[in-house]
DNA sequence: AAGTGCGCTACTAATATGATAGCAAATTAT
DNA sequence: ATAATTTGCTATCATATTAGTAGCGCACTT
């Protein structure tokens, strides 16, 4: 299996620029991937349990955002599972905010139907 | 063409709860959504103009990602081209915080290999 | 020794994205 | 008024990613 990931200064899907946030989305733009830092925000989590937190991702897909957010030293794994690192955590705290503003955001839209 | 857009209440791309984070998670998700609003911060671009700053996307998904981020409000389209709404920049205001992390990021990364 | 949970891999089908060509309508220039 | 250019796309097809399902090898428990 080969799992292609996103790196600082190099092309990343579609983009030549290498441009670190370029390379962030192109990471984080990639189907789970904000789910799963989402989910791992709680603690850590065994790969299945991480699939079922997640919904109904397929263990194929999973196991190769693992991979990728890995080799970016977003997440790692140990005995208790897989958790976020002190990067991930970083992140996921700038992510954070997203969650009640996309609760305000869904009902602005339900309002206009 | 049809495109489909993530609505709060409804199951996403393989998440079936429907919650508001996770239909944003979908929809910043899909590849250039992010880079999109990214490009759009400094003011507002014409299609073509929008093409060239996100690099190479191709019009197709450009037209599509443009569909599913006006039906959420996120963007709009006047006289001088594709501009954030009052949503939009909100959002952005949000993720900019990403900008300089992902720079620092990216040297940590640099220093590993 | 048999069962259970874990971290996967293999395989195939469905869907999304990428790349290129080009068109109709609006705007600008001659 | 006419021709050129720009704009916002659509159509088409190739390629890549994701979804869905089955199941294996290992470790640990019973």
């Amino acid at each position: 299996m080969d799992v292609d990931i996103p790196k600082i200064g190099q092309a990343v899907r579609g983009s030549s620029s290498g441009k670190p946030i370029m390379v962030l989305f192109d990471l984080l733009g990639r189907s789970w991937a904000l789910g799963i830092i989402w989910s791992l925000s709680d603690g850590p989590l065994t790969f299945r349990a991480l699939q079922d937190k997640c919904g109904d991702i397929s263990p194929s897909v999973l196991n190769r955002r693992i991979k990728e957010l890995r080799a970016s030293r977003v997440l790692d794994h140990e005995k208790s599972g897989y958790y976020l690192t002190d990067t991930g955590r970083e992140l996921f705290s700038l992510l954070s905010p997203l969650g009640h503003w996309a609760i305000k955001w869904g009902e602005e839209l339900q309002k206009e139907t």
